[in-house]
DNA sequence: GGATGTCGAGAAACCGCTTTCTGGCTTCGA
DNA sequence: TCGAAGCCAGAAAGCGGTTTCTCGACATCC
């Protein structure tokens, strides 16, 4: 193990400019006037020293460490990490880190992390779509600057930043109704998902609107694999005379595609089929899917934006919710 | 903006405790036999005072807060989100947190990025596929410990973890080999990519391994649309001859199916097509997609053990290479 | 020309912890 | 019975910066 030689500090460039600590300090930090002459010499021994100010320090002498964590359940979903993409981009132009915390799923879990990872940085993005509403009440007073994606919280003292799903399958369902569809199969996410029930709320509204409208909801779950394992309750639908099928996200009616294709099932000839999110794949698939897009990275960056407010000191800005747009493509069609 | 109470100190609770700050902190640490009274009391202050030791305060003391950076080319790369998930849950597992910063391709803030990442943090993974090798052996000299992902480096005084594209083409073409083809095209990725090297020098060893076998090299790209761009092209080295192609990863593939299908290509009746990663949609393609598979998430793993020892002083380990998995799938069948 | 004001550099306090140092007390062996 | 040896709590010295405070030098103004 090769000796690393211990760091230059703030006061090895003072001693070797002949300067004090505090006249390095003004020169690092530009906010007095100081001799031209110290001004150089200073820089000369910092570059000289290759001296580089402690992070830790600054952190501990302004209580902040310009840094802001992020806790997801998993960063594989494309949703979360579209949003951290947006979230990194957006804090970076303003000089601040995203450091990431991934749950793995676990709920039990989330609390701890959330607390843990706070303490370590200046303010919390939180995304926890299945923690139970008074946990993350209690968590999210405790734990400010906080900013929630993707979940509602009425009436709790935190920005709000989502994706408005019951406008979106409000829409979506429009564009079906267009297409001559009067009865529907949701295939849902999971059961515990906040998001899931938004989407489910939408369906109720819909139904609600529509007296002639019909939705089968048919439990699914999140991943490709759920797709492609709902293929048959689907096709029991379908049977039972559901033309369209709205999946609970891409990755769900991806799976679900694939699984129709090799059963011979014609879409959107037989059977419609929708999806949520627009990944970046669903242009790409066989036949191109149908999807509500969601600007992932948009939405990152403005949870930056909210966060920034509130670490600058500023006001719980208002929820805002970004209306899923429609991608209509060839996996839905008219009804025969 | 409401006002927050200072946080407590550790001098708050020794107060509230009526013992020194010394025994606040070695109760804290539980290094050093104390009084149980004592210990007891401290606890209660603790929990009364709801204390949390400052993270910056520790971080100078020890020089280190237990994170590590990494630096990505790209968070919306697959292959990156899987060592970055594979990283994050492994490193916390050892209470290390990941920083993540996304350098959004711009090959030339790399550095300064990695500078600054590493500055903030114990530790580093490099991930920079299309830095200058000149420019990145300083850099690694520089920043260490750090761990580079994905590049061969040779005599750097660096643990790479990374995968054996070239082990990788040839077991793929073996594959290809073995279902009668000869004439092959290889869709290249970005010029500068070191893996694409690695891909190509793939392609070179195995062209002269094999003196019946000729692979056409067709310039590509990395994503979804040039896959869908590079088609025209494909289908002429088809016309002359080709009757399989290799895309430089899965999104490229996926691209290149799904225009192809729309073209009426049958695949793989009339050509054949493999991608490289195997990401989670592959199987979900049309048709599955035949592609190498590589263990995003233990790469992460990997890296972090190579990263911990590091850190703790130990060795710098040697480099491992994962060699990819053939998964055969619909997309490559027996030549016409 | 002396009182006043301004500017800028150095000394020192401080951020919140850990760790060494110090010294009082108990324990043990001779 | 007394000195050496442990043990443990508190005092204090850092860790590496920023920022306040102080003070001298110089300019300005009656």
């Amino acid at each position: 193990m090769r000796e690393r030689p211990r760091a230059a500090t703030i006061a090895d460039v003072a001693a070797h400019a002949g300067v004090s600590q505090a006249s390095v300090s003004r020169v690092l930090n530009g906010k007095q006037s100081v001799d031209p002459t110290i001004v150089h010499r200073v820089q000369a021994s910092i570059a000289a020293l290759g001296y580089s100010p402690s992070v830790a320090a600054r952190s501990l002498v302004h209580g902040r460490n310009d840094t802001i964590a992020m806790v997801v359940p998993d960063l594989e979903n494309p949703l979360f990490q579209g949003i951290l993409k947006g979230l990194s981009l957006a804090a970076a132009s303003d000089g601040y880190r995203v450091m990431v915390a991934d749950t793995a799923e676990r709920v039990e879990d989330e609390e701890a992390t959330a607390v843990e990872a706070r303490h370590r940085c200046d303010a919390l993005v939180l995304c926890a779509p299945r923690m139970p509403e008074q946990r993350l009440r209690r968590l999210v007073a405790a734990l400010a600057p906080v900013v929630v994606v993707n979940r509602s919280l009425p009436d709790a003292d935190v920005p709000i930043v989502g994706i408005d799903y019951v406008r979106g399958i409000r829409d979506l369902v429009d564009h079906l109704r267009g297409l001559g569809h009067r009865h529907l199969a949701y295939v849902s996410g999971p059961a515990s998902s906040a998001s899931n029930g938004e989407r489910l709320r939408g369906v109720a509204e819909v139904e609600a609107a529509y007296p002639d409208l019909r939705i089968d909801v048919i439990p699914g779950g999140s991943r490709l694999e759920d797709g492609y394992a709902v293929a048959e309750p689907v096709l029991a639908a379908s049977e039972a005379g559901a033309t369209a099928v709205i999946a609970f996200n891409d990755l769900v009616a991806f799976g679900l595609l694939t699984r129709l294709r090799r059963l011979g099932v014609d879409v959107p000839g037989a059977l419609s089929v929708a999806g949520f999110d627009d990944v970046p794949m669903a242009e790409y698939a066989t036949p191109s899917l149908t999807s509500m897009s969601v600007p992932r990275i948009e939405i990152g960056g403005q949870v930056w934006a909210r966060l920034r407010t509130l670490i600058a000191g500023g006001p719980i800005q208002h929820t805002v919710l970004y209306r899923p747009r429609l991608e209509a493509r060839d996996s839905t069609g008219p009804v025969r």
